[in-house]
RNA sequence: UGGCCCCUAGUGUAACGGCAGCACGACUGACUCUGGAUCAGUUAGUCUAGGUUCGAAUCCUAGGGGGCCAGCCA
């Protein structure tokens, strides 16, 4: 069965909201002051952003708010470019693998950065030649003090730092010496070069910045080229000046940089950038730091980058969430400067929108108990018709097949019912789903346990779906036929963490003590309609009833494994729970 | 005990000195062969105190609360 859902561009249709308030402004604080831009033609109407990650880890749905931020801008000005750009200044936690993996996952999210596909390391020789350039302003030096030393001299956020006894060297001693740790004469950590700004500065990246470092690793572009590399710091703001980005958006945590970004434009008087910080996207139950998802998948508590438990974009993928959802959320949620945290239920509920729209319907039973109908032919086989998707009707109808023994979810039968319950019950009366109406005549027990393990019904052969029978009961329930069905492995999926903030931990203890225990959960065993049978991996269903289901690629011709992608909104787990 | 930034219904987010709105949630009800979906309705907010102004969520001052910064990480 092909995949129905696979990832699409976004539609160019997709109305932006800026037309749809008729506001100047429009949307957020970004595209105001891009709009601003426009109508003042500061950039005579470009506009260019650009997503620069670092290639050290996995993208997870936090990155998603900055793609669709920044593809999302390129996309809704005419002629507007959005870059992909990896800041690796780094060699040490840099890899290929990381470079392969975050193209993979941006083109899923559905955006295309054409034929700009860049990397900070590319500019090495521009940032070294600039370098030079300030060591002949007579701005910046080179520094023998050690790491620790150079952190006694920065002082503190309270008290002034003190001028390195090297900040006087001459611009020839400089010049000499950067060309000297180029050529690879001093060991790692003897020397860098640093700006000459203001070492008694209240913002502390302005206290005299290291430019570069000496580093004797292989890059995983440059190979050994080089033995120093450019700081972050010395390469962003140079980086999007080269590539003549407009609008270089980026988290609050580099509010504080920003003055060092623009003292390094202005001092090498090049194309001058805006940065604009907007607040990174924090969910609840789960974390997003690299450093914390790197040590999830290191310490073995889930099974990996991509385990559907894991915020990360591979992880998302597959428990079964769709681009279109994602980009959705991220839609809804908004960008401001307001450090806020989203309840993971929006994200949920982006994904129900799109599933509900264009997942096809199947039936599946989980924890299957058996029934047989005592008044159906043993050897009659009906195949009933099935609406593949009530929300769109293009999506056509298949055949179920339905016979005398069945079986249903345990959970829609029981022996003693509370109030309101509108299943299965010693007596009672439901709908099959597309099939008949049956009632419930006797329950057969295992006698050593006491545990229900058959349901002896009848049917009433009047009230089949689509007849013209007037009968109405309550309940509807899903059901597959016994001899039909195919079995399969179903995983359900909770919450990774316990508590909305995994970091509200007891005294001594770290956010690895609010892990949800039983997160996951295998069900063995469940029974699925037949159609499901050729189900191809990523394709999304939702199964009647329960939720929003996906077929994993641990999947193979002989075992069908699906993942909980999130369940329906269940109205009665709620009155259950609340009486 | 320094600097920068932030604070609007439960959660997010608009309102650019002029009617505090939207989304999601929650709660009602309608409809339903998915206790799904859909539809209708209800709920609830400008951190505090001063000031400027005809008029303040918006500007100013002070206070409160929160975030970031002392990597040769990004």
């Amino acid at each position: 069965m092909a995949d129905p859902l696979a990832g699409s561009p976004p539609d160019p249709d997709r109305p932006d909201r800026e037309a749809a308030e008729g506001q100047p402004g429009g949307r957020d604080f970004i595209r105001s002051i891009i709009a601003d831009d426009n109508r003042s033609g500061k950039h005579q109407g470009r506009v260019q952003t650009r997503f620069p990650p670092e290639p050290n880890g996995y993208l997870h749905i936090g990155h998603a708010k900055s793609i669709c931020l920044n593809f999302g801008i390129a996309a809704e000005n005419p002629g507007g470019l959005c870059n992909l750009r990896f800041d690796d200044t780094n060699p040490i936690k840099e890899e290929e693998e990381f470079v392969e993996s975050i193209q993979r996952d941006v083109r899923w999210l559905g955006f295309d950065w054409g034929d700009r596909l860049f990397f900070a390391s590319d500019y090495f020789e521009q940032l070294y030649e600039w370098a030079l350039v300030l060591i002949r302003k007579g701005v910046a030096y080179v520094c023998d003090l050690s790491a620790e030393q150079i952190r006694e001299y920065r002082g503190t956020l309270t008290e002034p730092g003190r001028n390195s006894p090297y900040r006087d060297r001459t611009v020839d001693e400089n010049l000499d010496l950067l060309a000297r740790m180029r050529a690879g004469e001093f060991p790692d950590g003897t020397r860098v070069l640093r700006a000459k700004i203001d070492m008694a500065s209240p913002n502390l990246n302005l206290r005299d910045p290291v430019m570069y470092r000496i580093l004797h690793a292989t890059h995983h572009r440059t190979g050994d080229q080089w033995c120093i590399y450019p700081t972050y710091d010395y390469t962003h703001g140079q980086s999007d000046s080269i590539e003549r980005i407009t609008h270089s958006i980026c988290t609050l945590e580099f509010e504080n940089h920003r003055p060092l970004y623009d003292w390094y434009l202005d001092q090498l008087e090049i194309f001058h950038p805006r940065q604009i910080e907007f607040a990174r996207l924090n969910l609840t139950y789960t974390v997003m730091s690299k450093r914390r998802l790197l040590q999830l998948v290191n310490d073995r508590h889930v099974q990996g980058w991509d385990d559907p438990r894991m915020p990360t974009l591979v992880g998302l993928r597959r428990r079964g969430y769709t681009p279109e959802a994602i980009r959705g959320f991220c839609d809804r949620i908004g960008v401001a400067k307001f450090n806020s945290t989203i309840d993971m239920h929006v994200l949920e509920n982006a994904l129900r929108d799109d599933l509900n729209r264009r997942a096809p319907r199947v039936m599946a039973v989980l924890r299957p108990l058996r029934v047989v109908l005592e008044n159906y032919p043993a050897d009659l086989v009906e195949e009933l018709e099935a609406v593949n998707n009530p929300e769109d009707p293009s999506a056509g109808t298949r055949r179920v097949p339905m016979a005398r023994e069945l079986y249903i979810d345990a959970d829609d039968f029981r022996e003693d019912p509370p109030k309101k319950f509108h299943r299965l019950s010693p007596g009672a009366e439901v709908r099959l789903r597309y099939g008949y109406i049956i009632k419930c005549e006797r329950v057969v027990k295992d006698p050593a346990t006491g545990e229900v393990v058959e349901l002896r019904c009848s049917y009433d052969p009047e009230t089949r779906s689509g007849s013209q029978s007037t009968r109405k009961v309550k309940g509807t329930i899903h059901w597959v036929s016994a001899a039909h069905a195919v079995p399969a492995e179903v995983r359900l999926y909770d919450h990774l963490f316990l508590k909305p903030d995994p970091d509200q931990a007891e005294a001594g203890q770290t956010y690895l003590s609010n892990l949800n225990p039983d997160s996951l959960q295998v069900l063995t065993g469940c029974q699925v309609e037949p159609s499901l049978a050729e189900a191809a991996p990523e394709s999304r269903y939702q199964f009647e009833r329960l939720g929003y289901f996906c077929v994993d690629p641990d999947t193979t011709p002989g075992r069908l494994v699906f993942n909980r992608t999130v369940t329906l909104r269940d109205t009665w787990a709620k009155i259950e729970k609340s009486s």
